[in-house]
DNA sequence: GTCTATATGCAGATAGAC
DNA sequence: GTCTATCTGCATATAGAC
């Protein structure tokens, strides 16, 4: 994992955590170089500067979380099976890699202007995976609601935690440990909450469902 | 508005937009200072240097922010009251006055270590805060659960869409129209979603609640 | 491809006149 | 208190040797 890396691939590397910590604009070319244990000219001698290298960096973070977003619920499951892999899984992988969402919030506030193109250029269709969704909701649960809000409201109650970690953590003084076990609950308690929300809105005018 | 203040407001205000617009490291002091129509020299006469004059900023927003969150679930009703005040005006304000959250979470990011000193010098309590929750969740809709994760699912359902209005914006191609509809419609959306999620976590072995 | 040395520019901060 | 002019340091970027 150490020495078979070719260099561009180091420096990638250390941009990822780099720019992951500090931003755009908090990062160093001279600290990226230091992680990827070589020199400044060499940067910019792989990426032509600084800019060059982020898009790089921001492209791959937002494709990985993309990709896992949209298979999760692409696949031929029910819904409430689709809430809770996409819980379990985002609570494990978002806590595992926190510097990902911040860095695309951070990359959003510093640029918002960099995205529409990258969306664009992964191949997405929001629009199909907002339809799948809302199908689904009204199938299975006969739930008439904009799929949208939905959907944010699952993203929100997994992702925020994550972004108020140190809020949480400075506030109330818990420990690592304690944040891990908070964590841990919240793969129970947020398909729970999201699936019990959603029970609330049934249209109860018309009983035949199951 | 504009030629009552005197200088040091001047700069604060200045500060604020810049600040909560770019962060630290991504605001300029010279931009602070064509903002406040002044020059740079007078920034460091009134604040000595940058670090001193975004704390001040820091401390201001985050006050703000706490006072009223305080208050409301502070105040002597019910929790479905509190709830729904909570969400009524928080998507109002935050929506309003979404640099603050970036500016909290970029601070927080940027600088986690100066968040502690500033939440008790503001003296407040959250072990309080959250015990009373905790005590309304108990009375009033007999649920036994940890009330840190109401309370940061709440918070999540308010602030997160803020924070990613971008997202949504970009991917969706919503127009800034289209986003004040989407956050007006949160305003009945989110507290329903919210009290449906607790109705399902009663306790049902003991059924002579109301 | 990789390095050392250096150019260039800019941001934070200060000196000192008014 | 407010300004102009300037210092200092640092970060990006380049030149050029190996």
């Amino acid at each position: 994992m150490e020495k078979l890396q070719n260099t561009e691939d180091k420096i990638l590397d250390a941009a990822k955590q780099v720019f992951h910590k500090k931003g755009f604009n908090g990062a160093r070319m001279q600290e990226i170089a230091d992680y990827a244990g070589i020199n400044k000219a060499l940067l910019h001698y792989y990426f032509r500067n600084k800019e060059t290298l982020f898009e790089r960096v921001f492209k791959d973070a937002f494709a990985e979380i993309a990709f896992r977003l949209i298979n999760i619920f692409n696949s031929e499951i029910p819904l409430n099976a689709k809430i809770e892999n996409f819980i379990d899984f985002y609570l494990s992988f978002i806590a595992k890699h926190s510097y990902i969402i911040y860095f695309i919030i951070n990359a959003l506030h510093e640029k918002p202007e960099k995205l529409r193109e990258i969306i664009i250029n992964q191949g997405l269709s929001p629009e199909k995976f907002l339809l799948k969704i809302q199908c689904q909701l009204k199938d299975e649960l006969d739930i008439d609601i904009d799929p949208l809000h939905i959907y944010v409201n699952m993203l929100a109650l997994v992702i925020f935690p994550v972004v108020a970690r140190p809020l949480i953590q400075n506030i109330f003084g818990y420990s690592d440990d304690k944040m891990m076990e908070f964590f841990e609950q919240r793969k129970k308690i947020v398909p729970t909450f999201i699936l019990n929300a959603l029970k609330g809105y049934e249209n109860h005018k018309d009983p035949v469902k199951d």
